[in-house]
DNA sequence: ACAAAACTTTGACGCAGATCAAGATTTGGA
DNA sequence: TCCAAATCTTGATCTGCGTCAAAGTTTTGT
């Protein structure tokens, strides 16, 4: 854990890449101003755990880059990923006291953190701020009942297609890359934290990996870096409408 | 379709049976009365679609009484459970124009009903609403993820379990009853229904329902009536903490 | 009160994906 | 640069749950 460093120069907020996307989005002026004294940056190592499942929450914050997961272990050992953070989303829950989910690094990450009571307190009297948080949280609840369908009722097949599809589908609106051309990709993911994604084991990934390449459906360049070169075919893959979703 | 009533008579805010748990739990007085001015009520029944996905909403609203259940369906006909809304629940997202999931009654349902536009307009000028609905949308946020560990990482008489415990102890934190006794209810939903929810085969619900019963777990009376004898053993089989989660 | 429809149970069998195992490839630290 | 650890692939086998089928039970409508 000593590897985790607290930023004493944080930017400047107008200067943020997620200033239009985070939870601060809808801010003022003098809004973002209150925000800024009460904000740190904080950076983490790949693998680094961010936050231990039910520890105490000192802060809640924003993915600015890198890449993070939410997970949940059952007794035995069993794991479930919840949630998959990308720049600009929130992490925490304001109003509750202790962690439910594990949070780990799976890249190096930082994140714009904000003390948890003065941020609470803020947001009272923002009605931006708790608009957008509605919105995000809203945004979070789709994407996991789109998972739920993913991990109830997908063939192991599909839910590769679905995952490499979301994965796709993000990096282009990130890069500004249309869709439906050629996509190119890294994967941000182990094989092992796809399965856990999934509700796989890592061997059924590695092979259903490995038969969608032989299917031509994707195209691979050592074992991260991914092509697309059809995203309609794809999507027929994944079980989804090659219509439908393009622009959720 | 023709079952659906609207009701020109809606009860007075102040002796509803949801005030104090629905998005409307935080107004004050006089937000309570702009809110009856753009409330009705409508009923379903049993059975009755309330919105089919990708249908224009007209409105987003409160249950009442009932139960409801939210689903998504694929193209070839698999289908997913994705939501079951209790009284107190809020169905439909602001800033979205067309529905996500299928809403359907599962029993004879009550909903408060307001028209979107309206409802929007007033959300812009009352935090209290905004405020109740991030709470509301954080705590189904959880719910879902819980779900997706069931779905994920569960075996099928884990997930049977897992779902009879959420229905006891919710039923018991209606009726104020303690959880630790013998507690008593009626399952809303058919053995499909449950199979939806859980990613299972009505075939295998069947089973491990029986399988549960003939190790003691549960008692039935009739298909539909059931006694847990014992919550921590449930729990137990649920493959939970049989400390954790008693109060979630 | 009875017939039809809806719902539920149980059995036989097959297969998708888990498990166990071994080896190949890549990454990272000294 | 080289060794050890991490990551990934592939094969063989097993098993939990799905599929198909048939019969039993409850609910509903007339």
């Amino acid at each position: 854990m000593l590897n985790e460093k607290s930023l004493s120069v944080s930017p400047d907020c107008s200067e943020c890449p997620i200033r239009h996307r985070a939870v601060c989005a809808r801010c003022e002026t003098d809004e973002l101003e209150r925000l800024e004294e009460i904000k740190y940056y904080r950076k983490f190592e790949a693998g680094q755990t961010v936050i231990w499942s039910g520890d105490r929450m000192e802060f809640v914050g924003s993915v600015v880059s890198g890449i993070a997961t939410l997970t949940q272990t059952m007794e035995d050992g069993r794991t479930q990923m919840v949630g998959l953070l990308l720049p600009s989303d929130f992490v925490g829950r304001p109003g509750r006291s202790s962690a439910a989910y594990d949070v780990v690094a799976t890249t190096d990450l930082v994140m714009c953190c904000f003390r948890k009571a003065p941020f609470e307190e803020m947001m009272v009297r923002t009605p931006h701020i708790v608009q957008r948080l509605l919105e995000m949280t809203l945004d979070e609840l789709d994407a996991a009942r789109e998972w739920m369908l993913v991990l109830g009722r997908k063939t192991a097949r599909e839910k590769i297609a679905s995952l490499l599809s979301i994965i796709a589908r993000r990096d282009a609106s990130i890069n500004q890359r249309d869709v439906g051309d050629r996509l190119t990709f890294d994967l941000p993911l182990t094989r092992e934290a796809m399965a856990d994604y999934l509700g796989l084991t890592l061997e059924t990934v590695s092979r259903q990996v490995s038969a969608l390449r032989k299917d031509g459906v994707i195209e691979l360049e050592g074992k991260r870096h991914v092509t697309i070169p059809d995203m309609g075919r794809l999507l027929e893959e994944a079980g989804d409408d090659a219509d439908g979703g393009v622009f959720a």
